[in-house]
RNA sequence: GGGGAGGUUCCCGAGUGGCCAAAGGGAACAGACUGUAAAUCUGUCGGCUCAGCCUUCGGAGGUUCGAAUCCUCCCCUCCCCA
């Protein structure tokens, strides 16, 4: 097998579509033989200034191609971030102000070094041509396409279909993206399927510039926890890459085993062999899913922290899920003087509970109990100067100081 | 420019003068069952000093004993015609 081929599978581990997968090697064989190194262009919108496991399988793609040796670009969408990209969404996306999209791309930046190898990435902001474009240069660039190509995207689609409404500057956004390849001369472009129209205008635009069009490579979009839509912090249903090894773990368990073996193939640096292994053996009864569930979060713990930090994770998450222990690291505050509390209100003081009134809800419901004694008094007071351990559900801890 | 439809609680969506804190579904949360899985069953799902009270139905006023529901003005969206 020479380098070629090699390279190319590793590019292809993963990836839902590349095309052109011939153009593909080719340019590899061609980056070999000029020792020159492929360009790889992705952009971020940065508007999510909190990395997720989600942002982790492009940004895992974009660190092979780093280890072999091309050249990545982290494209900063701050000029785009302005828009919004509309894709995957059923509404406009809010605009942010050049004041936010900043104060995010380096929350973003500060973050993303987790998984690509800071010496050898590029960063660049597409403010730093956009910037300068002046509104005859818009409409040239809006010329190069037409409409009825751009309302192929099928969001927009959708969108027209629904009766909801659809921005002109909308319809800047993938002009804009594509020329941002045209700007920056990539030879590759990667995204989440949801941005494969996008990257096509890119691919268009760039045969426009005379350029030689850029391969792209879509990779599959991550579910969030809830399985059903792709991760996204705004969803609620991201696992941060930033999550205490303590807090990822529970995470990773509480997923369901169906999306257990999705997260195998996204994330897992487990080979095929070995998947389809643990597969069998799951099906078989042989071992326990939560068995292989235990090692997948053990794995990515001990990647976003540390092997003695997951495995620190595992042994908690059994102590107190499977031996029912007490958590090791429960809230603790001080007690009150005097008065007695009523303990509605001190569920909601200390964030237990979103309110009183939900406080009180989740007492009629059998879900809160001190010192191990299940409540049902709403109304009930909990003398000061005393120690207290209070349980909300499965997972709400407070223990109350004496002193 | 003309004509029509519409903006409801986290989301979708019913409600067209009192029985509305507002049907139904989804999400979420809690309880049971489990492997903190799924599925299922049950319950909760604006706030509070909680059998009572307060705030909410695009915004601001008004009519009325009483308004999400009627009137006026304003903002926003969609459709048709031009």
């Amino acid at each position: 097998m020479d380098l070629v081929e090699e390279q190319l599978k590793v590019i292809q581990r993963g990836v839902e579509e590349i095309i052109d997968e011939k153009d593909l090697a080719a340019l590899l064989a061609k980056s070999r033989a000029e020792n020159r190194p492929l360009r790889i262009k992705a952009g971020f919108d940065p508007t999510a200034p909190d990395l997720h496991l989600g942002h982790t399988v492009l940004l895992t793609k974009m660190r092979q191609f780093q280890d072999l040796g091309h050249e990545v670009v982290f494209l900063v969408g701050d000029f785009t971030g302005m828009i919004g990209d509309p894709t995957g969404k059923s509404e406009t996306r809010k605009s942010l102000t050049p004041e936010e999209v900043q104060e995010n791309a380096k929350t973003y930046l500060a973050q993303v070094y987790k998984v690509l190898d800071r010496d050898k990435t590029t960063v660049a902001y597409n403010s730093e041509w956009m910037g300068k474009f002046g509104a005859a240069d818009l409409i040239g660039l809006a010329a190069r396409y037409t409409v009825a190509r751009m309302l192929e995207r099928d969001d927009f689609q959708k969108r027209l279909a629904a009766n909801l409404p659809v921005s002109i500057h909308e319809l800047l956004y993938p002009l804009i993206q594509g020329y941002d390849s045209v700007a920056l001369k990539a030879d590759v472009e990667l995204g989440g399927t949801d941005q494969k129209f996008n990257l096509l205008v890119g691919r268009a635009l760039q045969r426009d510039y005379g350029q030689k069009p850029q391969i792209i490579i879509t990779l599959p979009l991550l579910e969030g926890t809830d399985g059903v839509q792709k991760m996204s912090k705004s969803l609620g249903n991201s696992i941060g890459v930033f999550d205490p090894p303590g807090e990822m773990f529970g995470k990773i368990m509480s997923i369901s085993d169906t999306l257990m073996w999705r997260y195998y193939e996204l994330l897992s640096s487990a080979g095929p062999a070995k998947l389809a292994e643990l597969k069998a053996q799951a099906a078989s009864g042989e071992i326990n899913p939560k068995t292989a569930k235990v090692s997948l979060a053990r794995e990515l713990v001990a990647r976003f922290h540390t092997e003695a930090l997951a495995a620190e994770a595992a042994a908690e998450f059994e102590n107190v899920f499977r031996n029912k222990n007490l958590p090791t690291d429960i809230p603790e505050v001080p007690s009150w003087g005097g008065e007695p509390m009523g303990l509605c209100r001190l569920l909601a003081d200390h964030a237990l509970t979103e309110s009183t009134s939900a406080a009180r809800r989740l007492i009629k419901q059998g879900a809160v109990t001190v010192n191990g004694e299940k409540v049902s008094d709403a109304e009930l007071s909990l003398a000061g100067g005393q120690e207290y351990l209070i349980k909300v559900g499965k997972k709400r801890y407070l223990k109350v100081r004496s002193s």
